[in-house]
DNA sequence: ATTACTAGTAGACGAGTAA
DNA sequence: TTTACTCGTCTACTAGTAA
């Protein structure tokens, strides 16, 4: 019930924003603001004192017109959502995602050093990956960002056979972590959801001093 | 009524988008889009069924999960609620009005051969103007614009006195139009709210070739 | 003019459930 | 499991009105 009137008072900030009101007081009614709303001068009123109540502006109530201002936490209420939206508009040449160091159980290790894998790692991702990859288990609202990358092209590394044992193929994007260059290794959809291995020519908790529980920022490039 | 339901049905495309909907096709279940709005199963069915009458999503309706992607369409309504965002927070540096030419009384003319002003136009502006403004009369959407100049800075131009008449503060804003660096004087709050005065070196209904009821674009710096 | 209270009501929501 | 129907409840709105 705390978070279910957010959108309708979010959006009732928005149109107070858009009059100017993250600079300074402006004046408005509340049947300007109803008439913005495409509601009743009562309900917006009802609508301010409400923001109001949530701390999301001030108000100099004159004798003739009221004044209206953001405050600091509305104008972070709006900046969430606005952020959203950069997300959603401006995801085309990277993504961000955020994970916690974990110790994998060693297949990082087996798979990476395997050569049928080592020579496509040097030519498709411009470096030879140190033997063993950096595990990051993704922080849950980052974890939709798993299906961006699986849709997006990224680097195919192929698999191939050996002595009767199959190494499938293998999906990586092109990444940095603290401007060091890696590549992330997508899980597939139906193990490990969350984990993500990533593969750099160092060995990244040495370099980066990373241990478990690390929270840890990846910028990755998408075709 | 037909207006009323954007605000609910934005909300959940937007969700949509977050998931990735508006690069491909991503399965999405009632249940989870209900968690994501915080609302029940049937209701984020509801919601669902909307959309797809409002033509914003398009959805391929599998045995086990559904599949939805939004249309452009739908990509253009969340376009414009990021766009309201985007004159929120991105109105630091310059604001754009439009506005249609109209003749105004000649006091433009009169007051800009004043030799009181004509020196300081050279100095604070960096032009001496033509002798006479374009008036514009904003279209009613912008007019709000006008308060956020209010509040800005801008360039001062002192008033002055003059056998015994008095020529008051001039408040400028240096502003483009098609890239003609040009100057733009905000009226005070009483009169003529939504006509202001554009100063530029250039005779600009020649220059631009403009006439009574064109429609132009003003690009104005701010502090 | 304003803002905002009270009262009555339309419509949005979730529970139950079918397919 | 899904999606989505019907139906009863209750919220959130508007009208009327006071200050």
């Amino acid at each position: 019930m705390e978070e279910e009137m957010d959108d309708k008072l979010v959006l009732a900030l928005r149109k107070i924003a858009l009059m100017g009101g993250m600079h300074d007081y402006i004046s408005i009614s509340s049947r300007e603001l109803g008439e913005m709303l495409a509601m009743s001068q009562q309900s917006a009123s009802k609508r301010i004192l409400e923001l109001l109540n949530e701390g999301w502006i001030v108000r100099d109530l004159g004798a003739r017109r009221q004044r209206i201002k953001l405050t600091d936490k509305g104008i972070e209420s709006l900046r969430r959502e606005y952020s959203e939206y950069q997300k959603i508009f401006e995801t085309r040449d990277h993504i961000i995602i955020h994970g916690e160091v974990v110790t994998g159980m060693g297949e990082g290790q087996y798979y990476v050093t395997q050569e049928g894998y080592q020579d496509q790692f040097l030519a498709k991702l411009g470096f030879k990956p140190y033997e063993g990859t950096l595990n990051l288990r993704l922080i849950p609202q980052d974890i939709y960002k798993l299906d961006i990358l699986r849709r997006s092209s990224g680097t195919l590394i192929k698999g191939f056979e050996k002595s009767g044992r199959t190494f499938g193929d293998v999906l990586c994007h092109l990444a940095t972590i603290q401007n060091i260059d890696c590549a992330v290794v997508v899980p597939t959809r139906s193990h490990y959801e969350d984990v993500v291995e990533i593969l750099c020519k160092n060995h990244l908790r040495r370099t980066l001093g990373l241990v478990d529980g690390d929270l840890v920022e990846v910028r990755i490039s998408i075709a």
